[in-house]
DNA sequence: CGAACCTCCTGCGGGC
DNA sequence: TGCCCGCAGGAGGTTC
């Protein structure tokens, strides 16, 4: 699924396509995601959307009254399209645009969410209220970390996915992560010493920012606003390339299931 | 509280 | 060629 940078790659893609506008109709093609979505997302209608945010993996399209709140799951894409086009399987939800163009709410596995947030911070969503700081604000600091870590026995790459602790580190990029800083993702949170986490603070906002500037990560389905991939997958040093080479040391590149999920990891780089 | 496990859903690639 | 199985970028829920 898009992890920060692919959702961050989507707001930037659709952000000139509707700060200013207002969202002229909805569409629901089906309704079946995470969330149902209901009737009243038409709501969004009628009044210039003032700017789009992201928080974390969320992006929020606001308006003076009331907000769309989307998150793309593990399979979704926002696509900007002609009117014309017909659409595909899987285009679930369509926001209708003023103009020839509208926005595609694409996702196969249905697991992604469109709600519509009535008047209010959107914030104090009870989703977004007790989410984690923000990894490439000034928030997410080293003592952040360090308290979050503490007396923790759960793996660190477990930790650092804990939108709860941090947000927008997904499954790629906590591999990427962990290797950039050189720590094993089986490592005892608790075990991790304080310089260590430093420089684990670092290496996620390094891997994060340098993950936007290529468009973000394509393994199977993300696509940006214009339907194009983006190209931080030849960049990987770890995801995905189990028995390949390290790059920094040639060594195989480990594998195992971790929280049930695929991990990633040079023996020699990482101790 | 934390940790381990399960679940939602569709599509695809590998093995037979 | 076709079928079955396992796996996939998230995250909320349950159980102990």
């Amino acid at each position: 699924m898009p992890e920060l940078p692919e959702v961050e790659t989507t707001r930037r893609g659709i952000a000139p396509h509707l700060v200013g506008k207002p969202i002229t109709g909805v569409i629901v093609r089906d309704s079946r995601l995470r969330h149902p979505v209901s009737a009243d997302i038409e709501d969004i209608c009628g009044k210039p959307v003032t700017g789009i945010r992201r928080r974390g993996k969320y992006l929020i399209a606001d308006t003076d009254d009331g907000a769309l709140l989307i998150h793309l799951g593990m399979s979704g894409s926002l696509r900007v399209c002609e009117r014309t086009e017909d659409h595909r399987k899987h285009d679930h939800v369509i926001l209708c645009l003023p103009g020839t163009r509208e926005i595609r709410y694409h996702d196969p596995r249905r697991f992604g969410i469109v709600l519509h947030l009535p008047a209010g911070d959107p914030l104090d969503h009870p989703l977004l209220a007790s989410l984690g700081p923000e990894p490439l604000s000034d928030e997410f600091t080293t003592a952040h970390l360090k308290a979050a870590c503490k007396g923790r026995t759960a793996p660190i790459k477990q930790v650092i996915m804990d939108a709860g602790i941090v947000v927008g580190v997904g499954n790629i990029y906590a591999s990427e992560a962990l290797h950039r800083a050189g720590i094993r993702p089986r490592t005892a949170a608790r075990r991790v010493s304080g310089p260590r986490l430093a420089r684990l603070v670092a290496a996620i906002r390094e891997v994060l920012a340098a993950s936007i500037e290529q468009g973000g990560t394509t393994l199977r389905d993300f696509v940006n606003s214009d339907g194009q991939p983006g190209y931080f997958r030849q960049r990987l040093f770890v995801y995905g390339r189990a028995e390949e080479p390290c790059r920094s040391c040639s060594t195989p590149i480990r594998h195992a299931v971790l929280g049930q999920r695929a991990t990633y990891w040079c023996p020699v780089c990482q101790r």
